[in-house]
DNA sequence: GTATATATTATTGTATACGGAATGCAAAAT
DNA sequence: ATTTTGCATTCCGTATACAATAATATATAC
């Protein structure tokens, strides 16, 4: 019999994971613009703590490719490349077609439940121009469906890269114009998922992320 | 007219790189055991530099998956589980047989030639009992196979993932047994892909890798 | 003798201090 | 006018010092 348990555990966040948190955020949202220089100094002074653990926070950061480090130069918010943008979307359907397919024979029925609710959360979002939650909607959207396969490791690089594909298309403006269009494609794949054909969810997905690439590159180029 | 130079530039060594592969390096050839507890000023002083540096060496080193931190408590060796084995070895599969069915059209020559070079260092160094060697002409083959595709993002995402590979088998004392076949599939992958045939190269490797996976596995379940 | 409380030690997390490299600018030299 | 040099300033890399927490040992109560 299990009794209810009356405390979680207090979770100690240390100012390191703290400062992580906070710029990985402010990066992301594009609070702190790509091709800004970072003084260490100046920065720990606004966030009210010493270099010591701004600086292990912007080493997590390096590893994860979102600011760029020169020694005894200084470090900048990553810039990403129409190249990278590029690179990046071809790894993500490489790992969500995979993904899909496999899926298809291990998703969980709270699973698909909860990745239809995330389809039209997005509707939901769209309509009110809310590009924020549009965006986070979706990453959780791909991050179910890759959940599915029960491969952490694979879920782990892929939220890794997820913080890279956040920041490419945080500028897109017309992010919300599409929320009809994605809405259906991601109901089709939940539905193709659902009937078990995973040959259909990796054709899918894998032309959705297509064309989410071309649109964002598309998109780029006007700048 | 081009004018020889005389100079090339210096680069600098910060002592958080050099400790980091330093470190790097004890980890993978396992002279810093898995499980092994890490302490800060210990290490340190036998390193001859402080904490500082250290620091920061191993929080890319956690970035990377080769050691756990738990926050106030200590730092451990990683040790991995069969589970993450598999895992790791999926999604290997996954990139290398996607990067051989693309570079069967986008290879070089010199690639090509680096490749075969490669494969056959496999073996010498198999004959002499050499299983430094062996797993490091692995790795490198490998990794050229990811490099033709010129995906350069998907290279770093692999180099990443060998990293956790090299540790996994480093214990596998069985690993210079296998030189004759393993020279014998990597030629062949080498030849499917100066032919053209992307699918081919594909299935080849997948299996090989397949194999690879079954292989260590039955090895760790011996311990 | 076991369990609880207290003191001691070990170790991590953070702040601070300092040397030295990079940068920018003004003065000197060409 | 242009280049070079010297100097002041800014900022990064590292060492060190200190505070906070966890682990361990010791003492005390029952």
């Amino acid at each position: 019999m299990k009794e209810p348990k009356l405390f979680n555990k207090i979770e100690y966040q240390n100012l390191t994971d703290i400062v992580y948190n906070t710029l990985k955020d402010r990066i992301l949202t594009h609070q702190l613009k790509p091709g800004l220089r970072i003084v260490e100094e100046k920065l720990a002074q606004e966030m009210g703590v010493s270099r010591t653990p701004l600086k292990r926070a912007l080493t997590k950061l390096e590893k994860e490719n979102l600011i760029e480090t020169i020694p005894r130069k200084g470090t900048y918010i990553k810039k990403f490349t129409a190249k990278e943008v590029e690179e990046v979307y071809e790894v993500r359907k490489l790992m969500e077609g995979y993904s899909a397919e496999l899926a298809a024979n291990s998703i969980l029925p709270n699973e698909l439940k909860q990745m239809r609710k995330l389809a039209l959360d997005y509707k939901k979002f769209a309509k009110e121009r809310n590009r924020l939650s549009c965006a986070e909607v979706d990453v959780q959207f791909h991050e179910t469906l890759v959940k599915a396969t029960k491969n952490t490791t694979l879920l782990e690089t892929m939220k890794s890269f997820n913080l890279q594909v956040k920041s490419m298309r945080m500028n897109q403006m017309n992010f919300c114009e599409w929320g009809e269009k994605t809405t259906k494609e991601h109901l089709s794949i939940v539905d193709a998922l659902s009937k078990g054909d995973g040959k259909l969810a990796r054709k899918l997905i894998e032309e959705h992320i297509e064309d989410a690439k071309r649109r964002l590159l598309k998109y780029l180029e006007k700048d």
